[in-house]
DNA sequence: CGATAGATCGGCT
DNA sequence: GCCGATCTATCGC
């Protein structure tokens, strides 16, 4: 199933458990959504901390179901579903699907685990930049399929944070061996 | 394995 | 100037 604008109006933690197991393509090549985050303006760790506006992260505060994407440490881009105002979803980890020969040629591997496994990762294996950003994901060149199925979902701390770390914001499927990182051990 | 340096842009102090 | 929602190569145990 397609997803309405509404789909992207709920809680944003809500929003970011519900895409695991989601279809992205960009211009028919992509994969499921096993890995994603949840940032918000009450977040020292979002870039719409205190619903504060910059140049870059004006798709933040753009109408829902747009893409924010940004440029992360000078070198990679990173993509995220924009979801209530100042609030987003982090695409961090792809099981690839559609597509795979051009991924691993944009991505220059063969390594199918690594192909999509990190937010920058990803945005080279989709071929995803600056132009997209505030682009909508409900036409071309997106196309997003929710989950028909549902499949075990770990919850734990985000990564590479340093405000903030200790917020159970991350969302990855149970079990993938296309995870940016493995969670933390279940005791 | 884990730790770390370096690439290098935008935003903040 | 410094730091970061990252990734890769290259150290050392």
């Amino acid at each position: 199933m397609r997803p309405s604008r509404h789909f992207f109006e709920e809680p944003v933690d809500q929003v970011a458990r519900s895409l695991i197991g989601g279809l992205l393509l960009v211009n028919g090549t992509g994969g499921r959504i096993v890995e994603t985050e949840s940032y918000d303006a009450d977040d020292p760790a979002s870039h719409s901390y205190l619903m504060r506006r910059t140049p870059r992260n004006g798709a933040m505060f753009g109408p829902p179901a747009h893409v924010y994407v940004y440029r992360s440490y000078g070198i990679h881009w990173c993509l995220n579903f924009v979801c209530s105002p100042g609030s987003a979803v982090l695409i961090r980890a792809l099981e690839p699907v559609k597509g795979i020969e051009a991924m691993r040629r944009r991505r220059g591997t063969t390594d199918d685990a690594l192909l999509c496994a990190g937010p920058g990762r990803l945005c080279e294996a989709l071929g995803i930049d600056k132009r997209l950003d505030g682009a909508s994901l409900l036409r071309p060149p997106f196309t997003l399929t929710l989950p028909d199925d549902r499949r075990a979902i770990l919850i734990g701390p985000r990564i590479g944070l340093t405000k903030a770390a200790e917020r159970h914001r991350r969302f990855g499927e149970k079990d993938s061996r296309f995870l940016s990182r493995r969670f933390a051990k279940e005791t």
